[in-house]
RNA sequence: GGGGCUGUAGCUCAGUCGGGAGAGCGGCGGCUUUGCAAGCCGUAGGUCGUCGGUUCGAGCCCGAUCAGCUCCA
């Protein structure tokens, strides 16, 4: 994508002096503030920043772009109320397949967080104004001088070059490829030619003379891009009907330039941040770019892109978009410690990246944000600690066992084990080695990433969606109204029509006239009861109904647009045919449990904010039939009191029986009423407020009950820690939380009855029976072993104790009572004991096995071994054995033999002894 | 989404070939000693993450699962 700050950046140890207008005038607020007010005089609405996280596009990882949050509107499939529009964007690029992270800090111009202004023009005006409003802006707000200016365009946009013409001469106007002037959306869909403008800082400023050369004396400053064609799958382009325009600016690079600057991170939305580093690390910033000054560069951008990233709710994971976040701050905890920076102090720069975004991201809401993230940021901090330290022990014996044998470095394998297995930084690894005199084989290292990203890509080839329509099946014109809101007669509605039939058989969808009885496959109407998943809700089942058979609806999507409902159906009985009326029944019980509990997840989040304040945040929500589950971020743990206090507030809630109303307003209107929003989450124009007087007032597009009465009970039954800084609640209410109760009762009921006494005295009861057991275990065992060592207690072993001479050494061979095997151990230990020199063997019949021991004194190991004796016995009660020369151990499972078992041990001895004696 | 590693006493961790569950620190008791943060002796403390399988026998092998760490997409 060409529209936002390519690499271009080049190393350059010259400062700028300052150019162009009066540079001490510009700050970065107010090049942001002139573009959006600009733009505003010329009838264009100022949209504010959508968040980071893209708000309904899975495909990318982190808002990229400015043009991200109005891509719909490009494809024709959202509509706004204005044709013209300009934003300050945030943006982040740090993950995925433009990856400048490790160019971060080395560059005058790469960050993983930037801003991008840009003006679009959603079918409205073209090139013509897109270029003069350009123009006009660089050149008479901003003031760059015109002689400085040079504009490219794609190779064969005339139309283009012609407009620019009007300003510059035919010389300073130069075409290009597609490389650097052609943009599309994606392999197929809206595509076009662009403009770039670029501006000559003068030749105090190393590099080429002409845009896109080497060198950043010409620098490119913004990017227009036209959307002119369609691209098909064949590669053909269509003109669209209604072109429109796209640009991007960087501020970092503006605010440089006009501050002149030659350095991004020289600006105001650096420099407070630098300082903060400078005084945590005690050492100082030399300016410029020296590349020294490398870990300032990388931990102040670094710090603002984790800082903004945590404000738009992503939170450090060790997959997708946390991962991102969580290797951007270690990348930060490295550099900190070449700093000296070994602690957990680069949290501290989370003020003043709150300062120098304050009024433009962040306001008074966000205040209570700051001394979270700050805590998130000292945790990863920490826990990277831990994982260096152990890590660097890890690589130390590694090193010290290579140069005991000599070896001269580190092989990749095993550089790539430390790595990939205990995430230890190669820098770390190499440092460390390069201490002991060893190389590390990067090349190796290198090869088996590289072999590790190719398993990785192989595997996430994306699986079959649950059949969801693609987009070129579903006729344009198709729309679904739902009507199955509470305040609907949402079991039943009659009438529908049916829109769209595909039958889905091994996983392919085809258009169908008809579904059979058996048939699956996908209906699409006019209007809807069920409410497709969507906002944490689950899809509601039920049936399908028509005058000759019935389907039943085993799920309910809505598609990629939004218009159009999908329901996933199973034909039960007749044909379901396109041309029928149909009537849709949702499960009544199941909807009327979703909805006590959707309701109760509202009220579950105001009382969650009442008792433990209103720093706490949603990071997630389930509500199904059976439960509801909410994710919320906290700092510390939720003590038993606390929730119990929440159970308390929502019951009451409950039991207030409050009318719960939902109404579709303006963006504006439910902001005035407080409805809880937010930071970062994409609304619409229009929103649904669903609101409970006095408690809760929250945007919603879900079902909910009618009044807070239906919810009958509400039972918190879990809260666990998920995360550093997320915790889950999990509860049931309605027919869930009676059911639960019924359940407790049943159970508590029966265990009463067993142990004969009343409910609320089964604890000590139980306490009580345990201690018995455990005692009379215990005493069990003791007269087992004192059975077993029978009439032999006293001096020595007789005849009778089944102790026989073989060749002048006493075998003991004796069954017992059936003991533990731990036990059985300790009875042949004493046995020996007793005998002082001899081979004791002995056993027992154990819930219809049977257990063997032979031991042989250290005296007679040289003779007799223990293992060769149990391996002797094993076969006689049919079972194998083994063991160590003094003990081992055997089995079976004929317990009858067990006395010819142990005969066959004394003739095993006897056989190894007889010739010795 | 895919891969690797870890889970054993309160803590840090050993546990070899499948055959007696261990060490250090900490706790408790005692002894010794006016030189520190000491020494000596004793002692308690364990569902070996959970469930299943193989086996005569599993901390160890196999499968599943949970939790933690980590790399890649």
């Amino acid at each position: 994508m060409a529209s936002t700050p390519g690499p271009f950046a080049m190393r350059s140890e010259r400062k700028a002096t300052p150019r162009m207008t009066t540079p001490s005038d510009w700050t970065s607020r107010k090049v942001r503030e002139t573009f959006l007010s600009y733009f505003e005089e010329k009838g264009h609405r100022r949209v504010a920043s959508s968040s980071l996280v893209p708000a309904e596009d899975p495909t990318l990882l982190f808002t990229n772009a400015g043009m991200n949050q109005f891509k719909d509107v490009f494809l024709g499939r959202e509509s706004r109320p204005y044709v013209r529009a300009a934003s300050a964007q945030k943006c982040v690029r740090a993950g995925g397949k433009h990856n400048d992270l490790d160019n971060v800090g080395y560059t005058a111009r790469h960050h993983t967080f930037f801003e991008m202004l840009g003006n679009f023009s959603f079918g409205d005006y073209f090139k013509e104004e897109a270029i003069a409003f350009a123009w006009e802006l660089v050149t008479e707000r901003y003031g760059f001088e015109p002689k400085r200016l040079w504009a490219t365009v794609y190779t064969d946009d005339d139309e283009a070059a012609k407009l620019w013409q009007r300003y510059l001469p035919a010389g300073r106007i130069l075409r290009f490829g597609e490389k650097d002037n052609f943009w599309s959306m994606g392999d197929t869909g809206p595509c076009g030619p662009c403009s770039e403008l670029h501006v000559d800082q003068g030749p105090h400023v190393p590099g080429d003379e002409t845009p896109n050369g080497r060198g950043d004396r010409v620098m490119e400053i913004w990017n227009l891009v036209f959307m002119q064609f369609d691209r098909d799958a064949e590669g053909k382009s269509t003109p669209l009907p209604k072109p429109s325009v796209d640009t991007g600016a960087g501020l970092e690079r503006i605010t440089a330039l006009l501050t002149g600057k030659n350095n991004n991170f020289d600006t105001d939305l650096f420099t407070p941040l630098i300082q903060k580093i400078e005084s945590i690390s005690g050492k100082s910033y030399r300016g410029g770019m020296v590349a020294e000054d490398a870990p300032f560069r990388v931990i102040a951008d670094h710090l603002r892109a984790a800082t903004m990233l945590i404000a738009d709710s992503v939170m450090p994971a060790n997959t997708g978009r946390g991962y991102v976040l969580r290797r951007i701050l270690r990348r930060a905890a490295r550099y900190g410690r070449r700093l000296g920076i070994e602690g957990s102090e680069l949290c501290g720069l989370v003020d003043p990246v709150f300062e120098v975004f304050e009024g433009i991201y962040f306001g008074d809401a966000h205040r209570t944000l700051k001394g979270e993230i700050g805590e998130l940021v000292r945790s990863e901090e920490q826990s990277f600690a831990r994982t260096m330290s152990a890590g660097a022990d890890r690589v130390g014996e590694a090193i010290s066992e290579a140069r005991r044998k000599e070896e001269t470095g580190l092989s990749g394998p095993a550089v790539f084990r430390f790595y990939d297995t205990y995430g230890i930084p190669l820098e770390l690894i190499e440092d460390l080695a390069q201490d002991e005199g060893l190389t590390v084989d990067r090349a190796g290292f290198e090869k088996e990433l590289e072999v590790a990203r190719e398993r990785s890509k192989g595997a996430s080839k994306f699986e079959a969606d649950d059949a969801l329509l693609p987009e070129e099946l579903a006729d344009p014109s198709w729309e679904t109204v739902f009507r199955g809101y509470a305040e609907d007669d949402f079991v039943r509605l009659e009438g529908a029509r049916t829109l769209g039939l595909f039958a889905l058989s091994g996983g392919i969808l085809a258009p169908a006239d008809a579904l059979p009885a058996g048939a699956e496959g996908l209906l699409v109407t006019d209007r809807t009861v069920f409410y497709p998943e969507g906002g944490g809700e689950v899809a509601d089942t039920g049936s399908v109904v028509w005058p000759s058979g019935r389907a039943a609806v085993t799920s309910v999507r809505k598609s990629a647009s939004g218009r159009i409902v999908q329901h996933h159906v199973k034909v039960e009985e007749g044909t379901l045919s396109r041309g029928a009326t149909l009537t849709l029944e949702v499960a009544e019980w199941t909807r009327r449990r979703i909805q006590a509990n959707h309701t109760g997840t509202h009220l579950l989040h105001a009382a969650l904010r009442k008792v433990l304040g209103d720093s706490v945040r949603q990071m997630g929500s389930l509500v199904a039939p059976d439960r509801l589950r909410f994710d919320y971020a906290a700092t510390r743990p939720t003590t038993s009191a606390e929730i119990l206090e929440i159970e308390r507030l929502v019951n009451e809630a409950v039991l207030r029986d409050a009318p719960v109303s939902k109404e579709v307003t303006s963006m504006d209107e439910a902001r005035a009423k407080g409805a809880m929003m937010f930071f970062g989450e994409k609304y619409g124009e229009r929103v649904r407020v669903v609101d409970v007087p006095g408690v809760s007032t929250e945007l919603c597009g879900g079902c909910h009950v009618l009044r807070t009465g239906e919810i009958g009970a509400f039972k918190v039954t879990s809260d666990r820690g998920l995360a550093a800084g997320v915790r889950r609640i999990e509860a049931i209410t309605s027919l869930g939380a009676v059911e639960r109760l019924t359940r407790d009762e049943q159970i508590l009921g029966e265990l009463s009855e067993s142990a004969q006494v009343p409910p609320e005295e089964l604890p000590g009861k139980l306490r009580e029976l345990l201690a018995r057991l455990r005692d009379g275990e215990k005493e069990i065992a003791k007269l087992k072993v004192q059975l077993a060592s029978g009439p032999a207690g006293g001096t020595g072993a007789s005849e009778d104790d089944g102790v026989v001479d073989v060749g002048g050494v006493k075998v003991l061979a004796r069954r017992v009572p059936s003991l533990p095997a731990n036990e059985l151990r300790n009875l042949a230990d004493t046995f020996r004991g007793k005998l002082k020199s001899g081979i004791v063997l002995i056993g027992t019949e154990a819930e219809g096995k049977v257990t063997l021991l032979a031991a042989v004194t250290p005296d007679l190991l040289s003779r007799v071994s223990a293992d060769e004796l149990a391996k002797a016995m094993a076969p006689v009660v049919g079972g194998r054995g083994g063991g160590k020369p003094d003990l081992a151990q055997a089995g079976g499972k004929d317990p009858e033999k067990i006395g010819a078992a142990l005969e066959a041990g004394v003739a095993r001895v006897r056989e190894k002894l007889g010739g010795a004696a």
